[in-house]
Order: structure tokens, then sequence, then C-alpha cells
DNA sequence: CGCGTTTGACCTGCGC
DNA sequence: GCGCAGGTCAAACGCG
């Protein structure tokens, strides 16, 4: 197996120097060296860049390699040249100091290669490690999603039982409808009776279960037609040909639609900001601008230029009521490597892409949080303050809301929203690993709640504190942190294997005060 | 000259 | 079928 050749506890030189046993196969020996201090100090500092580099992945890392490479080589070749021109005359002349520094040489020019190699080999499996990590998060929200619904199944038997009471007649006929009906496709559905469900919606949290139900899958059928496979020319044109070339294959619009979901999700942040357009990271042309209705401020489109094809595209508009407020919604997933500070407002929508997924293709029985989960409906007045996921809006979004001010802060101390979420929720003694799990579920809940009733939840009393509105002041890019250290939190349950990483992505202030 | 922005035209879905 | 609104396209234009 690799070996890596540096201490991962390692947080620099003072360290090193002062716990030596960490490396005593290296640095003793390259300490015994006073002819090529200056190499040393290179040598430590590629060590220490290394380091780093452990907690702290880098996109320019192959940067770096070539830095490192060029450093290591030149000087390792020199030395071996002159190991190997200069030896036997050294040893004819008996001097045998020198032949400890060549020999020391010689080892310090095989650890350099090691290094390089060690380096080389630590960036392919950081690479591994992040695309792996991608591909589970995703993963797993789609597995908490089917947990939950067969957990939630149960308690829907028991409310149908209590429903049949009271509706008797309504429950023998819907009910079993329901699931003949899931279980066909789509598009058999008329219109009417998806105004109908649009209609009977309501917005309580204890709505009735059959209706949320039908209302999730009216849903399905309105994002199934939408298919972005053959790029963003023109979607509207292949909606038809799928709705037709799918019809009879329910298993094909399910999967359709959940495509369609997870292409279609949307993360909406709202932000106080002057400027034109938050920054985050990526490279934005704008290809439109239209005059919305009822905003008398523009809506510019912009796409992502950072690939060809890439399909990520965003909004920009101004609130019509405050126009101090940017709301910036972000639709699609990068398919291309992209820098540090775009991460976070990538994975962000990435996972609010998974999460609609999640809810959308849940089966045909009781793919909601069950309203009885007294535990999602704790957590749900506090998230729904942070995180919103509409169905008013043509495509499911997810908004962020950071601009509320803080009218009713708890205390100086409580700036940090997620956790004071968790402590008006009562659960602030929980862990790292508690927390996240929670979040998770309130705002998958919010999901749930606000996108099968068709209600879109206001933002209320948003505890972020003013520090939060500093921070928005100051530094746009805090709005695409605060979402990143939301989605971190979100995946953070389904993390634990990276105990390092997760540690720093729970603890939302240094996420989204440190990545800025 | 290349790239990004602007802006009017066009397409599509939806409601009446 | 018609009109409206959202979204996109592409030619024209500006800038470095």
């Amino acid at each position: 197996m690799f070996r890596f050749p540096v201490s991962l506890g390692g947080q620099g030189d003072n360290l090193k120097q002062t716990q030596p046993s960490d490396e005593q196969h290296h640095r003793p020996i390259m300490d015994e060296v006073d002819f090529f201090r200056s190499e040393k100090r290179d040598d430590q500092n590629v060590i220490t860049e290394e380091t780093h580099r452990l907690h702290v992945k880098r996109e320019n890392s192959r940067v770096d390699d070539d830095n490192d490479r060029s450093m290591g080589i030149n000087t390792g070749l020199n030395l071996l040249t002159a190991n190997t021109g200069s030896d036997e005359s050294l040893v004819d002349d008996g001097l045998s100091v020198d032949m400890e520094e060549k020999r020391t040489k010689i080892e310090n020019t095989q650890l350099r290669e090691e290094l390089k190699k060690s380096n080389e080999e630590n960036q392919r499996l950081k690479e591994m490690l992040s695309q792996t990590t991608n591909n589970f998060n995703s993963l797993q929200m789609q597995l908490v999603a089917v947990m939950r619904q067969e957990e939630d199944h149960h308690h829907l038997a028991t409310i149908e039982s209590k429903d049949k009471d009271t509706n008797r007649h309504e429950a023998s006929e819907m009910v079993p409808r329901q699931f003949i009906d899931l279980g066909l496709p789509s598009a058999e559905v008329s219109s009417d009776e998806r105004i109908t469900v649009r209609s009977r919606s309501p917005p309580s949290l204890l709505e009735d279960s059959s209706s949320r139900q039908r209302a999730k899958r009216v849903l399905e059928i309105e994002e199934s037609p939408e298919n972005e496979s053959n790029g963003w020319g023109n979607p509207s044109k292949v909606s038809k040909h799928n709705a037709s070339s799918s019809n009879g294959n329910g298993n094909a619009i399910d999967q359709s639609a959940a495509d369609a979901t997870m292409r279609k999700a949307r993360v909406s942040v709202r932000a106080r900001s002057e400027a034109p357009m938050l920054s985050d990271g990526c490279q934005w042309r704008k290809y439109g601008q239209k005059m919305a209705k009822g905003n008398p401020c523009p809506r510019a489109y912009y796409r992502c230029t950072m690939a060809v094809g890439c399909p990520v595209r965003k909004q920009v508009q101004r609130c019509a009521e405050d126009r101090s407020i940017l709301i910036t919604t972000y639709e699609g997933n990068h398919n291309h490597p992209l820098p540090p500070a775009a991460m976070y407002m990538a994975s962000t929508t990435t996972a609010a892409a998974s999460m609609l997924l999640s809810g959308s293709t849940m089966s045909n029985q009781d793919g909601l949080m069950n309203p009885t989960n007294l535990f999602a409906r704790t957590m749900l007045p506090c998230s729904s303050s942070m995180a919103t996921i509409s169905a008013s809006a043509p495509f499911p979004t997810i908004t962020l809301d950071l601009t509320e001010s803080a009218s009713n802060v708890n205390g100086p101390t409580n700036n940090n929203p997620l956790m004071q979420f968790s402590q008006r929720s009562g659960f602030a003694e929980l862990n790292q690993s508690g927390l996240p799990q929670m979040m998770g579920q309130a705002l998958y809940y919010n999901q749930q709640q606000s996108k099968f009733s068709g209600l879109h939840i206001p933002s209320q009393s948003l505890n972020a504190g003013e520090s939060v509105n500093a921070a928005m002041a100051a530094n746009p890019n805090f709005a695409a942190a605060l979402a990143a250290a939301i989605t971190s939190i979100i995946n953070g349950s389904s993390n634990h294997q990276n105990g390092s990483s997760n540690s720093s992505n729970n603890n939302v202030t240094t996420s989204s005060g440190d990545r800025q």
C-alpha cells in the first residue's frame, strides 16, 4: 500500500521540529546536512506545502507538483552528477567528511524522488476521493429518502385509518386509485386532475397525506417532460418527444422525471449586495436579459463558460420590494472541474438537485416525510427561515434567504444561524454527527411540506443575526459560503468516513468564514 | 480580432 | 386560437 512520507497531523515546520519522531526515517538525515541548508529549507517548504495540501485540496496542485518536480529534480540531478563524478576522488583523498556529505546528498535525492512520487500518488488519490465522495453524497441522499419513505409508510397506514373515519367514501376511492395511478405513466393524468390536486393542496403541516401524495405525483408529471439531455438549446422541443415516446413505460417515466428533476432543480440565493452579480468563482457569460412581469428590474441570464457545453445557468435579478436584495438562481450541475471558490455553490446546486430528486422519485407509496414526525416538525420552523423549497416556481427551487434582519436575535453569541437552529430546536447538545442529520431532515421535510402544498414559505425571523447581513454586505460570497455550509452539513451525515474534512464542514462558522 | 454584452426576434408553454 | 410571459438565440455593438 501507499506510504505517505509526511505527517498527516503536521501543521508546519514548528511542529515537525518539535516532534521529530513523526518522521524519524527522513528528517534526522536532512537535519544533519548543513552544507545544503538552503536546499534543506526548500525541502521543508515542500514538505510543509505538501502537509497543507493534505488538509486543503488545491485545484492547481498540478502546478505545485511541477514546481516541486522542477525544484526537486534539478537539485537531485546535480547532486547525483556530483556524486558519481567525484566519489572516487574523494575516497582517494580520504575525506570521510565528504563521504558523509555525498551519502547525505544521495539520500536527499532519494527522499526527494520519493516525495515527488508520493505527491503524484497523493494527488491521484485525492482526486479519486473527491469524485467518490461526490458520488457517495448523491447516492446517500437518495438512500436516506428511500429509507425514510419506508419508515413513513407505516405511519401512513395509521393516518389513512384515521382518514377513513372522516372521509370514508373519499378514502375508499382515492387511496386505491392513487396507487394505481402512480404506477401508470404520468401522461395518463388529465390536466383537470392536475388542477384539482393543486387547488386541494392545503398549506398545513398536517395536510392530508393522500393529497400530498397526489400532488407529489403531479410534480413528477410536471417535471418529467423537461429533458436537457440534448443540451439547453431547445428543451421544450424535446419535451413533446419524450412525453410521447415514454408512454406505456412507467419506469421510463419515473426515470425521466428523476432526471428532469435533477436537471431542473434550482437553488436560489437571496442576498443583500450592491454588486450587480455575486462572485461565486465561476465564469459566466450573459446571454439574455428580460423584463420580468411585476419587477421593474430586469432579469439577466447567464451561462457558465468555464467549459464548453456546461449546462449550468443562472438568473440574476433584484428583488422588486427591496432592490438591495440580489436574487441569484442557479440551475444545473457543472460538468467540469471547478476552482475552489466555485466548489461551494456548485456543491450546493448538486445537493439541492439530489434532494429534489429524492423527493420526486419516491415510489408510489408515501414518499413524504410523515407529518407525525415530531423530530422533523421540530426542525421545520427554523429551517424554513434559512432554506425553503417552492413549488410556486415553474421548477422546484430551493431558496436560501440570507437577507432577513435579526429581529429576534437570541444573544450576541448566537450569530450562527445553524447553531441557533440547533439551540432553538433544543438539540444544542448534539454533537457534530447529529446536527447534520437533523439539518438534512429538517430541510428535507421543509422541502416536502412546501413542495407538495404548493406554498412558498416566506422567510421568517431568520436568526442569522446582524453578522450575517454584515458578512453579506462585506462579501457577497458569504451567501455562497453559507449555502455550501448547509450543503456540507446535509452531506455531513453521510461522510463519517471523512473525519477530518467533516469536522470542518460541520463547523459552519469555519466553513463559511474561512472559505472566502 | 476575439470575447463579452446588448437587444430585438423567436420559440414554447400556459391560461383564457 | 389568441395573447402573455418566460426563456433563448443570434446579430450588432463595444471594449481591450
